[in-house]
DNA sequence: AATGAATGAGTGTTCATTCAT
DNA sequence: GATGAATGAACACTCATTCAT
């Protein structure tokens, strides 16, 4: 049965993998990102630190592997929503919905990795990658709207660099996510916002004046 | 003539610092920051690392030197505007003016230090300050701004966040600053986007819906 | 067999010890303290400079390690001897003859540690501790000494600072200890004065006068 | 004049290598032997430190002129006072007398350069030769009272190390030496222990039973 | 003769990576 | 396959010494 024992090994290494990754955001957690080293890890891991280099070529590889694993479900989640064929504002708020329920749960994690703009420097390449991916990502959503006429024709990608751009500002002022509550209000001050401008009439007024 | 004497030792001190400066900027280009060692800024200088030494503590002191370098104006240009009692509106408008032009004109650093994301670790502290010193002045001009009734009654902070984030989204998409017209446009779709929104109005209809 | 392996690793680790501490004392021998440099007690030891580290947390801990197991039988032998409950003169005359001992087989190390006087100021906390436990601990044998009725009554410290002082002073004029005999004529020479003095009758006279 | 000028000439530099010894016992004062730069002496004697380089070859050479000085004036009231032709035990008080009296006036310096050792890494040379010169000059005067029948016949030179280590131990006890009595007192205890020892009757029958 | 900026070898220490067991 | 000891390149920083001005 050497199939059985192939398979049985791939799932050993998944959980050796996740192991890791648990024990990286540990260390993550209490050290920051420049107090990341692979003895910590290791020893976060219970495992010795050679092992570390069984499962991840690198430093650089583990921290993909973590940004990654940290990542990816928003985008899973984008691509679910898409695939539904929404109208594009419902879109846009289904995914926002999705990540800020996201950056709820791995509150810790997302300050590390994002906020605190220290593991940049590590993972730049992947970090970029993301970016824009999310950039092209969102692109589509905005591409569609204008499309439905529901957005001003306006440069797409543009439009979801500057959504994504305010989102995160929002983010990075810390606003409470813990109780459904709280996100629908970021949530709809987000998409409000972005939407509909801050502007009241008056201001409008002023403003094209 | 120690007067003068001494006034040449301090433009010449000046003149090193910006010579360190530039160094540093070039390291910073070819290495990341991660990469950006005495060595190499010493190096890049034509000088000795001892020398970086007698005119920075250490390298946070140079970090910090090149980052207030770049940041500074920025703050600078802002009480100026502030100090004409403009209308909120035109205060923002104006320093969004004075920001693009700052930016287009230290492209390169900027692009090191904000969009890269990737400084912070090493400044993290000045950085963390910066951006909240950011948000604090950016907030007084929106608290302004709804006590005019032109800005739609709501958290200055947050409001300073998102107007901050959106903004600095837009610019890590790379737009052209290089000419005067394309700072207008770039200005335009800022401060539009955030005193309007980017709905029309069937976009509003269906989102209120 | 993790038993057997723990064990095994522990005399790994006090083997690897023992090999730094020879190749520090070597190198102390030839370089002198301050040319104690942590690369050249890896080289002499033959290893990476980095393998130190993992001994011995930095300079200071080495060095202390190096002081302690040299200085250390000296006390644990005056301990032991303490607890017979002998006469004071015994007492003192027992200890001396195992320091004697004790400096006769670490010679080298105890010139460079002591004689030289020169590891002092990367072991001062150490140092002046040892020193002071010392004076402490002799001056509880002349306190008993003092109450047996067989020492002048005089402050036990002061005189036990004499005593040591004293014998340091023979141990700087490096006289031959290889030999039993040696070491008696020394220890002879170290008590005889200190309980009796140089005088001769006609000597004490000529002082008391 | 030439003459006059090369005079004047040397007096300045006298008064420069004043300024220079105060300064280091000023700097050592402060950050202690491992804080002594040529940096810091320059600043405290208010000169650049390429004017020490004038003065002394280098940091040896400065540390070795301090500790001349410091040093120097025992061995000179020594001879001044052999040179008196004393009796043995007279010659040993008198030298006592003004070894406590240079140590109370220069308490500061002493401690540094002898009591805390930390000097002797850059000095040891001349630390030794002085070491070595000290015991010589006793010598002779333990060769002289043995001639006159006041010291039992010994090795000279043990017994004038013998004094000195004894007397070095008192000196580390830091015993009060400010006001003349307390120096008397201390003067008793050490001329009296070395020459008559610390045992009472009792105690020496014991020893010698 | 004085200055102090420049030098650069050297210091202790860290840590990602390798590899013999 | 796991281990963790060994490695050694790198790092930030110091300071005695030199030398152009």
């Amino acid at each position: 049965m050497p199939r059985l024992t192939d398979i049985r090994k791939q799932a050993l290494d998944e959980m050796m993998k996740e192991a890791f990754f648990e024990a990286t955001v540990a260390v993550l957690n209490e050290h920051g990102v420049e107090g990341m080293t692979m003895d910590r890890v290791a020893a976060a891991a219970g495992v010795a630190k050679g092992s570390l280099y069984r499962y991840f070529r690198g430093k650089r590889d583990l921290l993909e592997f973590v940004f990654t694993k940290v990542v990816d479900p928003i985008f899973q989640a984008f691509e679910e929503l898409a695939a539904k064929q929404q109208p594009a504002i419902e879109l846009l708020s289904g995914h926002l919905e999705a990540l800020l329920e996201h950056v709820a749960k791995h509150a810790r994690v997302h300050r590390l990795l994002f906020e605190d703009d220290a593991a940049h420097g590590l993972l730049q390449p992947s970090e970029r990658r993301t970016s824009e991916a999310a950039g092209r990502q969102m692109a589509t959503v905005f591409q569609q709207g204008i499309e439905e006429g529901v957005f001003r024709p306006q440069d797409p990608l543009l439009l979801a660099h500057m959504y994504l751009g305010l989102t995160k500002g929002v983010l990075q002022s810390r606003p409470p996510l813990d109780e459904p509550e709280h996100r629908k209000d970021v949530h709809r001050l987000i998409i409000g916002t972005f939407l509909s401008g801050i502007a009241t009439d008056k201001g409008r007024v002023a403003f094209d004046g």
